[in-house]
DNA sequence: TGTACATCAGTGAACGCGCGTTCACTGATGTAC
DNA sequence: TGTACATCAGTGAACGCGCGTTCACTGATGTAC
């Protein structure tokens, strides 16, 4: 028996992947509840082994909250890839560079909506600019949700839409406003909202970027 | 004895205002350490009365929460306040509306910074839009941060700086945007970011909302 | 002014819970001969 | 091809911890007479 996934599958006890089947669910204890649902104890139980089985393959707690942390943000980058994909290509540079810039948002958003457990752990740990390009958060693509925000926004710079000189920092400015209705939306007082107020907001914001940078 | 407080103060072992004494210690836990840090036994201990001590006045845990919640945000709406009564008074209008938006974003941003504790808790609970204007939440002036924000967005409409079609759910976008920053900055990847540069990037995000909204 | 009494805020012991982590163990696996 | 053996991934029992919550209690307080 083969898993097909190049690793060899075993029919034993011995588990053969136990160290993925624990990645594993640890990211379906964080799509569910958040960082603080990814319980050790609890990841064991679903892959239906001891307790202390997962200390052959993580450090402790922490280092299996890392993994799915980074996995999270793969995810988030995915998403992103995911709604630029559905840009046509070549055309108009200009407009162009700006709709990759607002794909950037919008698949942000929409993965912070549709996976608020994950978009809240990518969010949570350790994180760090430093591990902003670790090849461990990135899509299939090879780039980091911070690396994609970054190479739209050179792309306006190379449209002529933003000067040169207000490039460096910028990632943090657009990151912030997309960021910030994201945990308004998912954690915060805008949780109510109806999808059409939603949708409304979220296009009223990336014009505020857009507008603004 | 007195405590001046307006409440009589007892020498007993009967406490005399147990009730305020656990949600200042409350309120201190949330200042170390965020809304997890709120732990019940520990208040109690704080004020050194025994756990049990605690339901003669809160329900359970989640009601004192809440009620360190809601005085985190009283708490953020006097920062803004703060902020807002350094602006000098009179003088022209429209530049006066500008700055009165961009005093509620550097007073918001200003609280994050100092008091990551409370920001983090005053967003963390079972926040909602009908809170939003609730008296216990709101700084001197009477206004909750909402709804300061609120007012300096009406003020940029009276001045004709924001038409008014654009008014409605305006807050959400300039909320977004400083909402999103203050996340990134303190529990984000944005937290090692010196001095300088926050100070840079907090003033290029409210230009950013200026101009764009 | 003095005494009996009801009130009720705080006590202290106990409960069950689930967690992270440790440790000596076991037994299937793959390898060396 | 068969056998002895080292490896090491997973076992299972146990640990200490701190939490929220309960419950019968106690004793200072303020009031009614």
């Amino acid at each position: 028996m083969d898993t097909g996934a190049g690793r060899p599958g075993r029919a034993t006890y011995r588990h053969g992947d136990l160290r993925r089947a624990l990645l594993e669910a640890g990211v379906e204890l964080a799509r569910g509840g958040g960082p603080d649902a990814v319980v050790l104890r609890e990841a064991t139980r679903r892959v239906g082994v001891a307790p202390s089985a997962a200390y052959r393959h993580f450090a402790d707690r922490r280092a299996l909250l890392d993994e799915v942390c980074s996995a999270a943000q793969a995810a988030l980058a995915v998403a992103i890839e995911d709604e630029m994909n559905t840009l046509p290509v070549g055309g108009d540079p200009v407009g162009s560079a700006r709709a990759q810039l607002r794909a950037v948002g919008t698949g942000y958003l929409r993965f912070a909506r549709d996976e608020p457990g994950l978009f809240r752990t990518a969010f949570s740990v350790s994180e760090d600019l430093r591990n902003a390009g670790s090849p461990a958060r990135a899509g299939e693509g090879g780039l980091t949700p911070f690396q994609l925000l970054g190479s739209a926004l050179d792309g306006l710079v190379e449209a002529g839409l933003l000067p040169r000189e207000r490039r460096p920092g910028a990632e943090f400015l657009a990151w912030s406003a997309v960021h910030g209705l994201a945990m308004l939306l998912i954690d915060g007082p805008l949780r109510g909202l109806d999808n059409t107020r939603v949708r409304g907001v979220e296009r009223r914001l990336l014009d505020m970027v857009d507008q603004g940078l």
